[in-house]
DNA sequence: CTGTGTGCAAACACTTTGCAGGTGT
DNA sequence: ACACCTGCAAAGTGTTTGCACACAG
């Protein structure tokens, strides 16, 4: 599936920055921030377009915004897209990375009566094995 | 235990902003944002000052802090002094409130190999027993 | 051609920092 | 008395909005 198709699947316009976005996202094994993205993006966009952009594919379901501790944003590609189903997200202490576990499925958890749950989500903390490799 | 407790204990000193967000924070069944917290003070406290007494408590780990998608702060006592130990948070879509789940335990995850966890974070989102009950 | 995306400037909100003065111990 | 807390002002950072122009379909 190219970034092309996504978007005409979507009905949305292709213009050069959310396709670009796209294809940055989709190449990457880790969820990347804006500033990572607009490092391996061509053209140079605004901030405000980049806002725009994410939000645009976000509210289509494109891609989805991992936030850790209130200020680190990272973005990845949807489970809508990558049909991987819904995973927990691993955050490296050490490097500052995201990676979406897609191995690592979102347990059950057993809620009170009256409560009911819509969605979950798993940030585990911790170090990755690229930095744990360079500790030894 | 009473605040001033708690602050003795650490070696804080005691101040009215202090020991009045403990004991707000202590009452509250639910976490709190800087707002919910200040308009049950009795004193009026700038926002930097706010802030520093967050930080500190936080630090000294006598309340912590909940994010819900990179906008929504609350507050809410810390493990340490509960004794509940490690637990689920819990967030409602419909009225906004943030609740510690005391009796859902954070489950186990598997994480591939190299891969080693220090903290998980669990925040489930839907709909509170509170909020239910007036749909029906 | 028409609606939508983009860039720029400005506004906005949250948080942090520096400093002078006040408070707890 | 001294260290540290507080309030105020200002700066820093992330995000949103308004508007004119550009571009995709």
């Amino acid at each position: 599936m190219k970034a092309v198709d996504i978007l005409n699947n979507h009905n949305l316009k292709r213009t050069s920055c959310r396709e670009g976005i796209i294809e940055v996202v989709m190449i990457s094994r880790q969820a990347l921030s804006e500033n990572e993205i607009r490092e391996q993006l061509v053209g140079n966009y605004d901030r405000t377009t980049f806002y725009r952009s994410f939000k645009t594919l976000e509210e289509h379901k494109i891609i989805h915004k991992i936030v850790v501790d209130n200020q680190c944003v990272k973005y990845a590609l949807d489970n809508t897209i990558t049909h991987k189903g819904e995973h927990a997200h691993f955050y490296c202490n050490t490097c500052d990375s995201v990676q979406c576990m897609d191995k690592v499925p979102i347990q059950k958890y057993q809620l009170p009566d009256g409560y009911s749950d819509i969605e979950t989500e798993v940030l585990i903390k911790g170090t990755c094995s690229n930095c744990k490799q360079e500790n030894n």
